[in-house]
RNA sequence: GGGCCUGUAGCUCAAUGGUUAGAGCAGGGCGCUCAUAACGCCUUGGUUGGGGGUUCGAGUCCCUCCGGGCCUACCA
């Protein structure tokens, strides 16, 4: 038994996430996951909301509710959807929680002792009518190079130029729109990473078995231009972790608080000690999985992500592990992925294009969702979700090919036999072909899932549902029935014992169908297969089931073409 | 501007430099009737974005052009 910690991206606190996001970290971890415990592994699975930053305060702001209480709000509408989408988070912690508050302070003055940590004044643009400090991309003007008027102090989307703000012409806060701005000394503490670059790079080189995507991102960082930069860990906000505490080896900090960055990824660690805290467990419970000097060195630990998220993970999050010089796990894994896009263009959370994960389950439970979503995850390039393919995929892999199967023998058998495993018979080399071809499937399928070739996973799982049918074709238990019932019986007690095996290999794409089958075949047994002859004697003659009601339904045209023009625009 | 990824059948995607480029869906034909008009079998369909090169051999490697995407360090 091995020991896997999971960690998913956390996602940002400002407002319901869209299936992209979704699809890019939470519901590949989660696969992940419940691949693993249902192989037996002791997994621990953590996940969070990353609740500090400029935009979680001007959404609190925008919101008219104070920030701390802003977040708590939508922490709790992000946990709520989680569930629905059955992301089988262990804990689903929070960045703003005590825990995190002081290991953040702690991984802090461990670097600052280090000799990591430096002091630096620089120059930023204040709003005096806002009361902050305004990040590049949140002052407006007009772009010096090509006239346009909404150009952001870090680049003109209309023109792509990277630009300073204080390029711009007639520029003002994009918060409130005021001009009154002024360029402002303050000091911020920056992280060293120049002096962890070295440790970095060789430790990156020694990942040949991660994703192109991961190794180079996190490569063109270390070695692009000047190499890796030193990174800013503070800012000048009111909502986060306080950058100044008692023992803290740096002056001059008060008010400020640190980067969100830095004690996003920090959040792992801490929210695994919140799930100790939240089930009455002591520190060592949670240090096991993450101080190899107490027991963690037999963990193996894998991140799922977005593109977007991999030089944090890669670069500066490595770095405060590795600069504390504490014995803290490392990341071994870091399964990265691409975008998802909407319909020909992107999700857009500004302009309400595309499909909410709120929004999602109003309209279809999570396991078409979450089927369609990871049988065409976005892990080499870019992927497409249209409502033409989600109605295809769905009708036909979750309806046509699994639904029907379990309906038609489970229907066949009542009929015939009533709602019990009949016994008698013997079955004939179809049945011997049909274990070899599943042996050979399932086998496929155990690889591809703890390779995390996802949509192969898919693929093969797909097709493990398609033997069963084929099975049924050839053998024809309803014609052999007419003159040797006890032949029928036989190839009866076989499709049921498949309705079962397929509940437990699919548990971990649709738990909810799983769960449902399993209930209808009255077992409990979720025992991952080993021998397939044998995981196919599993419910034995005698054994009483229930006929099922359908598993999955249909999505018909007119559904389709009314989701379809629901979700264009712009979101109400 | 720079870096990386990407372009394969109508659609979504596969193919350690090695037979005749494969699947699923859609389309066509046949079969079956247990089942959610479902299932099974057979089948049409490709100058692998264009051009050049390396090689005994290129979808794959190199160059170039065209198209799409991401990142580019103060959004997260």
């Amino acid at each position: 038994m091995a020991r896997i910690l999971i960690t998913s991206a956390i996602p940002y606190i400002n407002g319901i996430k869209h299936l992209g996001n979704l699809v890019g970290s939470q519901l590949p971890a989660d696969l992940y996951a419940r691949y693993n415990r249902m192989r037996g592994h002791e997994v621990m699975f953590i996940c969070a909301t990353d609740e500090h930053g400029t935009p979680a305060e001007l959404a609190a702001a925008k919101a008219g509710k104070p920030v701390a209480e802003y977040c708590a709000e939508m922490h709790g509408i992000q946990a709520e959807i989680a569930r629905g989408f059955r992301l089988s988070f262990d804990h689903f912690g929070r960045s703003s929680s005590e825990r995190n508050h002081r290991l953040t302070q702690h991984m802090a003055r461990k670097l600052g002792e280090n000799g990591l940590i430096a002091e630096v004044v620089e120059k930023q643009v204040f709003s005096v009518a806002d009361n902050r400090f305004l990040p590049d991309r949140y002052i407006e003007g007009t772009c010096p190079n090509c006239g346009y008027e909404k150009a952001r102090g870090d680049q003109c989307e209309n023109c792509t130029k990277q630009l300073d703000p204080t390029d711009l012409i007639n520029p003002r806060s994009a918060v409130s729109g005021s001009t009154e701005l002024e360029v402002r000394e303050t000091k911020h503490l920056y992280l060293r990473q120049r002096t962890l670059k070295e440790k970095l790079g060789e430790w990156i080189d020694s990942k040949t078995d991660w994703p192109v995507l991961t190794t180079s991102i996190a490569k063109k960082w270390l070695n692009d231009g000047e190499g890796l930069q030193d990174r800013g860990i503070t800012r000048d906000l009111s909502w986060g972790v306080p950058a100044q505490f008692e023992g803290a080896p740096w002056t001059g900090m008060e008010g400020k608080v640190f980067y969100v960055w830095f004690d996003a990824p920090i959040e792992y660690i801490a929210g695994t000690a919140e799930w100790a805290d939240a089930n009455g467990l002591d520190d060592t419970a949670w240090e096991r999985w993450w101080r190899t000097d107490k027991g963690a060195d037999d963990v193996t630990y894998v991140q799922f992500m977005g593109k977007d998220n991999v030089p944090f993970h890669t670069l500066s999050f490595p770095a405060t592990i590795i600069g504390s010089e504490e014995p803290w796990k490392l990341v071994d894994y870091i399964k990265s992925f691409n975008y998802l896009n909407y319909d020909g263009g992107q999700f857009s959370t500004s302009q309400g294009r595309g499909v909410f994960m709120d929004q999602a389950l109003s309209i279809l439970p999570a396991d078409y969702w979450r089927w369609w979503l990871l049988s065409h995850a976005p892990e080499n390039s870019d992927s497409e979700f249209t409502w033409e393919n989600f109605q295809a995929s769905v009708n036909k892999d979750l309806a046509d090919v699994l639904g029907n199967f379990v309906s038609r023998v489970t229907k066949f058998c009542r009929s015939k036999f009533g709602e019990v495993i009949p016994e008698g018979g013997q079955t004939d080399e179809r049945a011997a072909t049909l274990v070899e071809e599943l042996e050979t499937r399932v086998r496929a399928y155990e690889g591809h899932m703890e390779a995390m070739e996802i949509r192969k996973a898919a693929g093969e799982l797909r097709a493990i549902w398609v033997a069963g049918n084929e099975y049924l074709q050839s053998a024809a238990p309803w014609a052999v029935f007419k003159d040797d019932p006890e032949r029928a019986a036989a190839m009866v007690r076989l499709g049921l014992n498949l309705v079962r095996l397929y509940a437990v290999l699919s548990e971990p794409f649709i738990p909810d169908a799983s769960a449902r089958m399993l209930a209808a075949m009255g077992t409990e047994d979720r025992t991952w297969p080993g021998a397939i002859a044998e995981a196919l004697a599993a419910l034995p003659a005698g054994h009483a089931f229930e006929t099922p009601e359908v598993l999955f339904r249909k999505i018909a045209d007119e559904e389709r073409e009314d989701w379809q023009g629901r979700f264009a625009g712009v979101r109400t």
